[in-house]
DNA sequence: AGGACGCCCTGTTCGC
DNA sequence: TGCGAACAGGGCGTCC
């Protein structure tokens, strides 16, 4: 679930029920998630505090703690934040649970334990030492060009490598490459300057229809191709089945005929 | 350096 | 129908 799309919709779910709220405790169902850190300092960092602004970076999302430090969330493949009541039981697979004063609670669900939950001085330190690159929603076209200039090799896992731009995985890449009428395999070297253009523009666009979807394949425009990609799938736009090809241990689907090789 | 793979996990889907 | 294999929206490390 979680490229950048989804990593806005979670943020905006803390932005409305995770500030100002006092933390008195939290669960931690599985330490692996923890990332450079342990779970006393994590506790210590947390109890008796509360977040009070977030901030995002390609598919990671950060909480600022009143006292400094942030709260570093990563979701994996299969992660997401769940608020839940203070009569409620906590959703299936939390686990990480915060505990606030005012007896709600914020699950951290993730049932491939393939997050990460840490905590940085800052996220643009957490940004350099990770070495991501910009982050991909509303970066403009002299920078994205500049990114692209002297680029090699295929188009798709250039688009998803988060040391070139952050936020795009394996489902907005395809999107991406979809809406701009280009082939995943095509190689960087040989876009010409128009291609690389519409890859821009239909990344910007792209991102904002899904942010605008909360990332909902559901509530997708209906020329997305999400929502069609699996098997027996058509192209929304001109009804050719869709192919897919494996790359780099990643299944990418395109349209073969509105995305020549 | 690009590209292919394996691994970390676990639930779901596929295919014989 | 049943069961094991393959796959799933991420990231990192290794090898050629």
């Amino acid at each position: 679930m979680p490229e950048l799309p989804d990593v806005e919709t979670f943020r905006r779910v803390l932005e409305r029920h995770a500030l100002h709220r006092a933390i008195a405790g939290f669960d931690l169902e599985a330490p692996r998630l923890l990332a450079g850190i342990d779970e006393a300092e994590l506790r210590k960092n947390l109890v008796g505090h509360q977040f009070d602004s977030t901030h995002r970076h390609g598919k990671y999302l950060f909480a600022h703690l009143d006292h400094g430090p942030w709260l570093v969330l990563h979701f994996g493949m299969t992660g997401e934040p769940r608020p839940f009541g203070p009569d409620e039981a906590p959703p299936p697979y939390a686990r990480f649970v915060l505990h606030f004063q005012d007896g709600g609670h914020l699950a951290y669900i993730d049932p491939r334990k393939l997050g990460e939950i840490g905590l940085t001085p800052d996220p643009q330190t957490f940004v350099r030492e990770k070495g991501l690159g910009p982050d991909a929603l509303g970066l403009d076209w002299p920078t994205f060009r500049a990114l692209a200039q002297g680029a090699r090799g295929m188009v798709k896992p250039w688009l998803m490598d988060q040391h070139h731009l952050a936020g795009i995985g394996n489902i907005y890449g395809d999107e991406i490459l979809f809406q701009a009428g280009i082939h995943p395999r095509r190689k960087m070297e040989d876009l010409s300057e128009d291609e690389l253009k519409r890859i821009h523009q239909a990344m910007q666009d792209t991102l904002g229809l899904a942010i605008g979807a909360h990332a909902d394949p559901a509530q997708m425009p209906p020329h997305f191709l999400i929502p069609h990609r699996h098997k027996g799938g058509h192209c929304p736009k001109c009804h050719t089945p869709l192919a897919h090809t494996k790359i780099q241990g990643r299944t990418s689907w395109y349209c073969p005929r509105c995305q020549p090789p």
